[in-house]
DNA sequence: TTTACTGTACCGGCTGGACGGTTTAGTGGT
DNA sequence: ACCACTAAACCGTCCAGCCGGTACAGTAAA
């Protein structure tokens, strides 16, 4: 599908070399097509973000859904380890190209109200949840700016204290 | 001071409109100035961006140092939820600001590891310590989007129980 | 105490270039 | 014949940075 390699492309643009640089000829170049061929699939510079932001979302609730625990919680903090130990970290590049328009931002804001909200009332500690998703937050923030903060250790120590968390 | 009205003109329009607003003109127009004065002041976009974050870094750090607590992990706490309850959050803002050039963001890595790192591992907890700074950036991305998410008796509560993990 | 000069703080019109988007003409696989 | 593009020219808009001014405060010799 050439419409995903158009997406990525303009992520990668975006996480190498900022905002500034994602421009419709330098998208098309990357992902080895021409500009036409770029606004046959997504007809303006809008739809472009718009594509990028709501694969991201999706993708992540996708992942989210597919860990097995038995909270909400818990698989939001599951998935998030996983995206950020794996190293794809396109969230920050994907929203710095939004932030042009509030209005592409819409979709995300809305994204992030619902993972900071969705069951955290069920859950057996409410405050203790609301600080792991809190925290599961921060790590995908720390991670965009500065990946070799944290090793493997690291990580598996922080995910199971964040677990510890949520059973005590 | 003209200098400070000119970047709490870019600031304001940041958050209000996105990046894609931040134009000398408009900035210019915002501080009730002519677009040779705030190039008298700033001598190109750059260096009004640059201006935008060596501020809220040199802010932060201050607020920090400002708070009376026995560590680092305890100031930079109050330090966080001080500046977000009192709703001036610019952070997310000047970030969307220099997201088109890596080189601009340079000094946000560099504080942001340094606010992740800083006398970590002399802490009675470090892993504690870690969770806690984690869910105060959090707290500032979740905040910027969303406001409303949380109202003062969530703020306070969260913060109790962010203190109480840092003396178990 | 007038004159001449210097530096600071600012104004606002102008321009060159970049970028988004359109169009047109054409290509190759199915 | 249609879909999924390519290639390239082109247009209008927008914007950063430049430049030639202006106003004013100090200062210091004559």
């Amino acid at each position: 599908m050439r419409r995903e390699g158009l997406l990525d492309a303009a992520e990668e643009l975006l996480s190498d070399q900022g905002s500034s640089a994602l421009t419709l000829a330098a998208v098309a170049e990357r992902a080895g097509c021409s500009k036409g061929g770029l606004l046959y699939h997504f007809s303006s510079k809008e739809a472009l973000i718009k594509g990028m932001v709501e694969r991201l979302i999706e993708e992540f609730d996708e992942l989210v859904a597919a860990q097995g625990h038995d909270t909400y919680t818990k698989n939001y903090l599951a998935a998030t380890f996983a995206a950020v130990r794996s190293g794809r970290i396109r969230r920050w590049a994907v929203v710095t190209g939004a932030s042009g328009n509030p209005y592409l931002l819409a979709p995300l804001r809305e994204a992030m109200a619902r993972w900071h909200r969705e069951g955290l009332d069920g859950e057996p500690d409410p405050a203790a949840a609301q600080i792991v998703r809190l925290a599961c937050e921060g790590l995908w923030d720390v991670v965009s700016h500065d990946p070799g903060l944290y090793d493997d250790s690291r990580y598996a120590e922080l995910e199971r204290r964040l677990l510890d968390l949520l059973s005590e």
